[in-house]
DNA sequence: ATCGATATCATGGGGCACTATGGGCGTCAA
DNA sequence: TTGACGCCCATAGTGCCCCATGATATCGAT
């Protein structure tokens, strides 16, 4: 199995540090990678992180926009000035920078959630939080549709 | 029959493991998986488990959406990190985590219960109660059917 | 049909291997 | 000199693998 799933909270150590899921590793490890890349989520408060290919997939979105809008200008911007290199070191650890912090508001522990082809970081109660909010959508969805479908 | 059919329940043991009844299992090895993947149902206090195929199923459907929706990244969430992996160990069992303890009620006992493609797993009582609750509404929708046919 | 032999399965437990986590120490740069 | 970072090893917890046992079902022979 070569996807990010499920997820797992790890904690921060004394000096910055936190151990990247072993799942998750090995899959990275798979592609031959030794380094991460990641991005901060347009919207939620979390880290898209992967190897390069996190990027071709937005790479691809962004050839089917208009190359004069301004949005193709920013989604470029924000995908190759706007990341970090998440350095595994031999333990299969990163050090969380500020760059992380800020934008995510992890203090002391991690949470790491599969995405399929790339996987997030969290603060453990903002992926709590969201996980909640995202059954409550889905779970609204589907009876907006046995409504509509019922009736027949 | 490659089909999961019927239910069964099996005592977690002292160590939280449970064992996987032997028709699923047969089912499961026969599509040469040793891992499960389980996601939490939306609408039931049950889990849904199966092979990674039953992520490729949602996955095309997915792929159908417009993938910049705040829907598609909802199901995308729900699927790839809200799940969790069911390692089968050579026995063909598996531990209970609080993951699946929390969203099932699940303590003691499991049951396996088999939904064509994948299988479910419930709290004993809870599921006993699901069923009879389904009996009725199926009972009832028989009745009304027959009502409105029933002049003809 | 009864009874015994055998295979299959759920359950129990020991022990090893791996992972997360903590900390020491040297190096380089401010 | 001090602090950040990379590399190394130590340790504890727990997840996984292996083997044992008892119950139940299946099948064959008498």
């Amino acid at each position: 199995m070569n996807r990010f799933l499920g997820h797992v909270t790890n904690r921060i150590d004394a000096k910055g540090r936190v151990s990247v899921p072993a799942h998750f590793r090995s899959i990275i490890q798979a592609a031959g990678h030794t380094e991460l890349y990641a991005l901060r989520s347009l919207h939620l408060p979390a880290l898209d992180a992967g190897g390069p290919e996190l990027l071709t997939r937005f790479d691809n979105h962004l050839d089917s926009e208009d190359p004069f809008a301004e949005t193709a200008d920013d989604m470029s911007f924000y995908l190759h000035a706007d990341g970090g290199f998440l350095k595994l070191d031999g333990d299969g650890r990163i050090t969380v920078t500020d760059f992380m912090r800020e934008h995510t508001g992890i203090s002391s522990d991690v949470t790491f959630a599969g995405a399929n082809t790339h996987f997030q970081m969290w603060h453990p109660e903002r992926f709590e939080a969201h996980r909640a909010k995202v059954r409550q959508r889905l779970a609204e969805k589907r009876r907006q549709e046995n409504l509509t479908a019922g009736k027949s």
